[in-house]
DNA sequence: GAAAATATAGGTGTAACTACCCAATTTTAT
DNA sequence: ATAAAATTGGGTAGTTACACCTATATTTTC
C-alpha cells in the first residue's frame, strides 16, 4: 500500500487525481493540499510515501517547496506536476530532489506507473520531456546565460535598442552589442526574433 | 436537474470535473468524452443541457467542434474550457456559439456557477479574461491582420530576414518591408522583438 | 594564489531594419 | 457595379543590428 499526498492549487486537477487514484487498491491518497504552505504544515504531522507536487502554485511555488522537503523529509519521494512543459522549471525540480516528472495530460495508467516507480526509488520521467532533457544536457554549457546576459536579453525583449539598454545600464553601446552577439552565439539563433522566442519559452519574461 | 456532458482529452481534468460535479444534487454528469469525434457521435444519440468543451483536443479541436454543434444542436449550451488563456482562441469559441468560458484553474464554486448561468441562457465569462476581451474589442480594428501580414509575421518569428521572406514568397524586398512596417504600426510595437512577442501571445506560432 | 570566466569597451564594416513618402493593380465586400 | 481594402512595388534616408576582431579590468572558481 502506497500512501500518496497531493499538492496542487487547481481544484479540478486535485479532484481528478483523487478520483483516478481512488480506483487503485494499492494506492491510498492520504492528504491533499491547495498550496505550498499548508503542505509544509501537513508534512510536519505525517509524511506520505509519494508526493505529487505542482510546480506552479501561489505563495511558495513547487520549486521552493521541493527544496525544503528534500532536506527535511528526504524519504518522501516527489513527483513534479506541470501543465506546460517548461524545460527550465522541470530541471530545477529535479535538481531539488524530485524523482519524477509528469505532465498533467498524462493518462491514468502513466500516473499510476509513475507513482509505483518512484516509490521503489527509481526515477520516472514522462516521455515528451525526457528527450528534451537529454538534448539539453549536452548543450547545457552553451546555454548557461550570465546575469548580465539575462538582464540584456530581457531588455531586448522589452523592445529596447542597444543604445537604450546601454543608457539604462550605464554601459557603452559596444558592451551591449558584444553581449547581444554573445547571446546570439550561445543560444544559436540568428537574430532578435530568435532571442525573444527563447526568452519567452525559458520564462525569462512575461 | 441539469444534464452535463464533458469533453476533454486530459483524463485528470475529466475526472476532476466529474468528482466536483458529482457533489451537486442538481447537476448530473451524463457523458464524458476524450476527444471531439466521439463527442459528436455521442451527441447524435442524446444531447446534454450544458456541455463543457476543452479548446485543445487532438483530432477535431474545440473550435471546430463548437462550430458544428452550434449548428446541429443549437439548444446545447457550451462552455469553453482552457488551461491557458489565449485570447484569440477564446474569442473564436465565443464566435462559434459558446455561452461561457472557464480557465481550468477555476474553483468548484465558479464551475458550478458557470454551469447554472449558461443553463439559463446567460453568458458566463471567467473574470481574468473578460476584461481582456473588452480591451481587445476596442482595439480590435487596428489589430486585424491580413492574410499576407500574418504570413509575413510568422516568417519573421521564424528568424527570416526580409530578403529571405521576399525570396520565399516571390515578392519584392520592398513589399516585404512595407508589410513589416504596417505590422509595426498596426500592432503598435517598436521593432522585431515586439512583433515576435505578439505573434506568440496571439498563438500565431509555436 | 593561479586559472577561468565574466564584464567591460574599442575598431571596422556590412547587412538588416525602420520611417516616411507615393502609386498601380488586384481582391473583397457592399 | 462601385467603393473599400489588400497586395504589390518603388524612392530616399537614417538608424540599428550583426559579424568578427582585439584587449583589459574584475569577479569567480578551483
Amino acid at each position: 500500500m502506497i500512501n500518496v499526498a497531493i499538492a496542487d492549487d487547481h481544484s479540478i486537477v486535485l479532484n481528478g487525481l483523487q478520483k483516478i487514484l481512488a480506483l487503485h487498491p494499492d494506492i491510498n491518497v492520504t492528504d491533499v493540499y491547495l498550496n505550498g504552505d499548508s503542505l509544509l504544515e501537513g508534512l510536519e504531522v505525517k509524511q506520505p510515501d509519494v508526493l505529487l507536487l505542482d510546480i506552479q502554485m501561489p505563495g511558495k511555488n513547487g520549486i521552493e517547496v521541493a527544496g525544503i522537503i528534500s532536506k527535511k523529509f528526504p524519504d518522501v519521494k516527489m513527483i513534479a506536476l506541470t501543465n506546460v512543459d517548461i524545460l527550465i522549471q522541470v530541471k530545477k525540480m529535479l535538481q531539488k530532489g524530485c524523482l519524477g516528472y509528469l505532465l498533467k495530460d498524462a493518462s491514468p495508467e502513466i500516473l499510476v506507473e509513475a507513482i509505483k516507480t518512484v516509490h521503489t526509488g527509481e526515477q520516472f520521467l514522462y516521455e515528451p520531456l525526457s528527450r528534451q532533457l537529454v538534448n539539453n544536457f549536452f548543450s547545457q554549457n552553451s546555454k548557461q546565460l550570465t546575469r548580465r546576459e539575462k538582464e540584456i536579453l530581457q531588455l531586448i525583449t522589452e523592445e529596447h535598442t542597444n543604445q537604450e539598454i546601454a543608457d539604462k545600464l550605464f554601459l557603452s553601446l559596444r558592451t551591449v552589442e558584444n553581449h547581444r552577439n554573445n547571446l546570439l552565439q550561445k543560444l544559436d539563433v540568428k537574430n532578435t526574433a530568435g532571442l525573444v522566442k527563447i526568452a519567452i519559452q525559458e520564462g525569462l519574461v512575461k
